[in-house]
DNA sequence: CCAGAAAAATGAATGACCGTTCATTTTTGA
DNA sequence: TCAAAAATGAACGGTCATTCATTTTTCTGG
C-alpha cells in the first residue's frame, strides 16, 4: 500500500494528481456542455456529437465518462435539482410556518423556471416523464407539504397527491407562460393558488404569497 | 352539373359510393391502429412500420391519408379530446353550478385518464408538450372556471393560470398513480383540492367532489 | 532525465432505425 | 375494355448512438 510518492496525506487517500484532476475536468466539460445545448436547442438537440463538440472532445471520450446519452441527461438533471433543493433548504431552514416555507419555495422554483432557460426545457420538455426529476423533486414537496399537516396549518387528505399537483402545475403553468407574450412572473399567483388548495383560507393565501421573496443563497460549488 | 348518373340525391352531395366507403374504411383503420399501438407501445412505438404493420395495410398507402407520422398522432389526439369534451358538455348541460360542473368534469377527466391506456400514454407522455392536447383542453377548462368566476361560485385572480393548473394537475397525479400500485382512483381528492385551489370552502369542497358521479353519456360516434 | 507500460483520447466506421418517395401493380368505376 | 385512382413495398437518405483499432498523454521506476 502506499504508493503515493512522497506528499503525507492524511486519512486513506486525497491526493488529486494530475490525472485526476484532467479527467474531473474533462467530466465537467460534457456536463457543462450538455446543459448549454440543453439551454440552446433544447433535449432533442443533445446528440453525442453535438456535446462532444461543445466540449471540444473526441466522441469516443465521452463513452470514458458516461454510460450512455441517457446517463449524461440524468447527471445534468440530478446535478442541477439537487443544487436547487440545496439551495431552497438553506433559505426555509430557520422559518417555522409550514405555509411560509411552502410559498417561498414553490414561488422561487416556478421563478427559476421561467427565467432559466434549462429549467425550461428540463421542466417542459422533458417534463413529468423523466424520473431524475420528479424523483428529487417529489420527495420535496412532499415534505413541506407534511410539515404543514403536522403542524395543523394545511388541510390535506392524501400528501402524494397534492405534492404531485404542486408539481403538475408548475409545468403547466410554465408552459403556458412560456407560450404566452411573457407578460407578468406568475410565482406569486401560482403559490396562492397552491396555498388555497392545500387549505389555507383565501385572504391568508393572498397575503403570504405576496410577502417580500428574499433572495436565494448562493450555491456552495 | 349534376353528372351523378341517377340516383335521386337531395341537396348537394351525399352518394358514399364503394370508393369512398372503402377509403373511409382505410382511414379508420389506420387511426385504430395507431391508438392500439399508442395504448400498447407508447409514442415512441408510433412508427409509420408499426402502424401500417398493424392495420394491415402497405407503407406507402399510409402517405394517400396523412402528410406525415405526426399527422396520424395530432388526428388521433384530436379525436380523442373531442369525443370526450363534448360527451363532458352534454352530462353537465343542465347543470347551473359551477363547483358542481368543475367537479363532474375534473373527476371524469381524471377518471378516464387512469383507466384508458390510451389516455394514459397520451396525457403523460406526450403531455404538456403537445400542442393538440393543451389546445383542445385549455379552454374547455378555462371556460368552466370562469363560469365559476362569472357567477361568484370561484375566486380566482386570473383563469388561465388556474385553467393551467386545473390540466397540469391531472399529468402529475395520473403520472404518480400509475407509477404506484394503483391501489384507488384519485379523482375525488384531485377534484376536492381543485375546488379548494378555485376558492371553494374545505368542507364544501369535500361534499360536492364526492357526489354520486353520473355516467358520461356514450359518444354520438 | 529516460524508457516503457498503463491509461486516456480519438474520430472514422458500423449498424440500426425510420420517415418518406416512387415506379410498378392492383382495384375500381363507367 | 380501359383509363383513373389507390395500393404497394423496396429503396433512399438521413440521423445518431455506440464501438474499436490506433495514437497521444501520463505516470513510474531506474
Amino acid at each position: 500500500m502506499a504508493t503515493t510518492t512522497a506528499t503525507a496525506n492524511a486519512a486513506v487517500a486525497k491526493a488529486p494528481g494530475r490525472r485526476e484532476r484532467k479527467a474531473e475536468e474533462t467530466r465537467r466539460r460534457l456536463l457543462e456542455a450538455t446543459r448549454e445545448q440543453m439551454a440552446e436547442g433544447g433535449p432533442e438537440s443533445i446528440t453525442i456529437q453535438t456535446i462532444t463538440a461543445k466540449a471540444d472532445i473526441g466522441q469516443g471520450t465521452f463513452y470514458n465518462y458516461f454510460e450512455s446519452r441517457d446517463a449524461v441527461i440524468d447527471a445534468v438533471i440530478l446535478d442541477m435539482v439537487e443544487t436547487l433543493g440545496q439551495r431552497l433548504d438553506a433559505l426555509t431552514h430557520g422559518m417555522s410556518d409550514a405555509a411560509e416555507i411552502y410559498s417561498f419555495s414553490t414561488r422561487h422554483l416556478m421563478h427559476t423556471a421561467v427565467s432559466d432557460p434549462v429549467w425550461g426545457w428540463l421542466v417542459v420538455r422533458l417534463g413529468i416523464a423523466q424520473e431524475g426529476l420528479i424523483g428529487a423533486l417529489g420527495p420535496r414537496a412532499s415534505r413541506d407539504i407534511q410539515i404543514g399537516v403536522d403542524s395543523g396549518r394545511f388541510t390535506v387528505e392524501d400528501v402524494s397527491i397534492a405534492s404531485a399537483m404542486t408539481f403538475g402545475s408548475l409545468l403547466s403553468v410554465m408552459q403556458a407562460y412560456l407560450q404566452s407574450d411573457r407578460k407578468s412572473d406568475p410565482s406569486e399567483l401560482y403559490a396562492e393558488n397552491l396555498l388555497r388548495m392545500v387549505g389555507v383560507s383565501p385572504t391568508e393565501a393572498h397575503e403570504i404569497a405576496n410577502r417580500p421573496l428574499p433572495t436565494l443563497p448562493e450555491s456552495k460549488n
